[in-house]
RNA sequence: GGGGGCGUAGCUCAGUUGGUUAGAGUGUCGGCCUGUCACGCCGAAGGUCGCGGGUUCGAGCCCCGUCGCUCCCGCCA
């Protein structure tokens, strides 16, 4: 017989009956009736229970063990009787009858119990996550995380993908986060830096003549964690396809994502493809986000021009952008809805507040209730509802601002939190879109000038003659360029962004140099890859999923670090490990590095 | 860097207007119990009320500071 195990904790059932086994695991529960003591064994696979009487040989030391002792049992498998039959376990048909048990390792109290779903503090899970790694809820979901990329991976091969590694160590590249680096030993005062991504790889991959790349690659970038943000390090989908136009990479990727959406749903619907297209502007009036949440079916609209007419008196919003979030069936909500809703707007948002109309059926007509009705004649009102396509019953709140980037950001938030509030927000479907036609450019009020609004390397949707013609006296033209730019977005989270590259040398210099750069500085930066442009490269595109984040979305998580075996807390910190920590002088010497403390203040 | 929330037993939480010896559930340990599977019953141990200072006759509760965790803003395709 084997030395720990004939079986598994959760592979037998009736058919073993009579058998004589051997199963090891961790002790899950114990339940001690006096004569009778029953030990719950779990490994990865599932639990058995194993039943020892007083008259067994192996008793006394059955008895001494208690939660998370692992264990070895040895006995024959018996059928339950029919009335102490757990129809909850799989393996609730059978128990054994411990006849050997073996201890193999002992466990101190637990600062966080693997039995029982209760909520412990996360610092608390993050230091002995080997024991929250135990417990249910995050064995299931790391154990899906791998089915996941391995599916992912399955449908990227059989699309006719390769997949190819690139390097860790490296240079900085252009995304535009803080790089980690790395001190090199042999070169005194230079740095590699961990990549961002391997946006120029997959580049250089196109060039050196290889179609259609994918990796599951490790990304790293120094900035502020968030919920569906890990602090550090996270993965990508990454790939990259040359001789391909916009639509050919959503052709390739919108069946990898939706298959792999669908396999896991367990009973959630799945928008299918091909998933819809929203222009960048359209979006930012609609939604008010770039990454709209389609469940959400509050549509915004510009009324603008309404608040404009002679006939509206509101004063506090003429001139401005306004824009109008419906809140179908909020007339029969109390007054505090609407206060809570303008306290948030206020507190929150560092908004003036956020005004509303309520709208009634009087006789037929239309009417508007709410502090600012008074000011809207009925023409106008009539004008507000068609606009924004509301009817009686509804109400409509108002976000203005005269920046209309800043009335559309109110208006986005508002848009999900009234979408939340009155329950409009469909769960268990998962509702996926591309946003397309992103800006270029973008204009930095700051330092007054001209940045990229996201990568790069992204080809202007532009005439390539007037493109290389252009100079700073053309701000509003350049202001006003898309890029093939594009974003995959489910249920409000951004999943991948990516592009048509920019693979013309001259239209990349020109690009950087609108942004800043001298043509020095661009051949420094990125000369490998612009070097390479200079022999021979084909159009190419592609984009980035976050693998975190399609694993929590399919999980059903709120938080990374629910899908992550090994996180790191928001303050990038492992607390298990003990990283960041100090290092020994004669390691910093070697690297040339001398710590200057911050001063305290 | 900034803002919000939280911090009371190992854990989840209650603690009234500032008033006697800070409670419950759960876990741990001990005792009893031969069919439980969130076993049951009895008992015990377990507290720097995050930390420091202040107000007060008296502070878990009020004030100031500070630390930790978390969520968000900035930042980040």
């Amino acid at each position: 017989m084997h030395a720990y195990r004939t079986h598994t904790c959760g592979e037998l059932r009736q058919e073993a009956v009579g058998q004589r086994v051997r199963i090891s695991g961790w002790v899950n529960r114990r339940r001690d009736h006096g004569g009778l003591v029953f030990l719950d064994l779990r490994d990865h696979y599932g639990v058995t229970q194993c039943v020892v009487e007083p008259d067994s040989p192996a008793f006394a030391e059955a008895d001494r063990c208690r939660s998370e002792w692992v264990v070895t049992v040895t006995g024959p498998v018996v059928a339950r009787s029919e009335d102490t039959v757990n129809k909850e376990l799989p393996t609730g048909a059978i128990e054994i009858r411990i006849e050997e048990i073996a201890i193999q390792s002992v466990a101190a109290e637990l600062p966080l119990p693997v039995f029982g779903d209760l909520e412990y503090p996360e610092d608390t899970r993050l230091k002995y996550r080997f024991l929250d790694l135990r417990r249910e809820r995050l064995h299931r979901n790391i154990t899906l995380r791998s089915h996941v990329i391995s599916s992912i991976r399955r449908r990227m091969i059989d699309q006719g993908f390769t997949e190819f590694q690139t390097p860790i160590l490296t240079a900085s590249s252009p995304e535009g986060a803080r790089d980690f680096l790395v001190p090199s030993r042999l070169h005194p005062g230079e740095f590699y830096a961990l990549p961002q991504a391997p946006q120029q790889f997959k580049q250089l991959i196109m060039v050196a003549g290889f179609d259609r790349y994918f990796q599951i690659a490790p990304c790293f970038r120094d900035e502020d964690a968030r919920a569906d943000r890990s602090p550090g390090e996270f993965y990508q989908l990454d790939l990259e396809m040359s001789f391909v136009t916009q639509d050919d990479v959503f052709a390739a990727v919108e069946p990898v994502l939706h298959g792999v959406f669908e396999e896991f749903a367990r009973g959630r619907t799945v928008a299918p493809a091909p998933f819809p297209r929203i222009a960048y502007d359209e979006a930012m009036l609609k939604y008010g986000v770039d990454k709209p949440d389609l469940r959400n079916p509050i549509v915004i609209a510009d009324v603008s021009d309404t608040f404009a007419r002679e006939d509206v008196a509101f004063k506090a919003f003429k001139g401005k952008c306004v824009r109008a979030i419906p809140a179908p069936g909020a007339a029969v909500q109390p007054r505090s809805f609407f206060d809570k809703l303008n306290d948030w707007a206020r507190s929150d948002m560092g908004a003036p507040g956020l005004g509303y109309i309520v709208f009634e059926d009087e006789a037929g007509k239309l009417a508007g209730k709410g502090p600012i009705a008074k000011f809207i004649p009925s023409e106008a009102l009539v004008e507000l509802a068609q606009v924004s396509g509301v009817k009686a019953g509804d109400a409509l709140f108002f976000s203005a601002d005269a920046r209309s980037d800043r009335a559309a950001s109110l208006a986005g938030a508002a848009r999900t939190r009234i979408g939340r509030e009155l329950g409009l927000i469909a769960e268990g479907e998962f509702k996926f879109c591309w946003i397309v036609d992103f800006p270029m450019y973008e204009w930095n009020e700051e330092e007054k000038r001209i940045d990229f609004s996201h990568n790069p390397f992204s080809m202007p949707q532009f005439d390539r003659e007037k493109f290389l013609a252009l100079d700073h006296s053309h701000k509003e033209e350049i202001l006003g360029i898309k890029a093939y730019q594009y974003d995959i977005v489910c249920n409000g989270i951004e999943l991948s962004s990516g592009a048509i590259r920019n693979h013309d040398p001259d239209v990349m210099l020109k690009a950087f140099e609108i942004a800043g750069y001298a043509r020095e500085e661009t051949e420094a930066r990125f000369g490998g890859m612009l070097n390479a442009f200079r022999y021979g490269a084909p159009p190419h595109g592609g984009t980035a999923p976050g693998i975190d984040r399609i694993v929590m979305l399919i999980a059903g998580e709120e938080n990374l670090r629910e899908v992550t075996m090994f996180p790191m807390n928001q303050q990038a910190q492992d607390l298990m490990m003990g990283a960041p920590s100090g290092v020994s002088q004669k390691q910093l010497k070697e690297l040339h590095i001398r710590v200057v403390q911050p001063e305290k203040k």
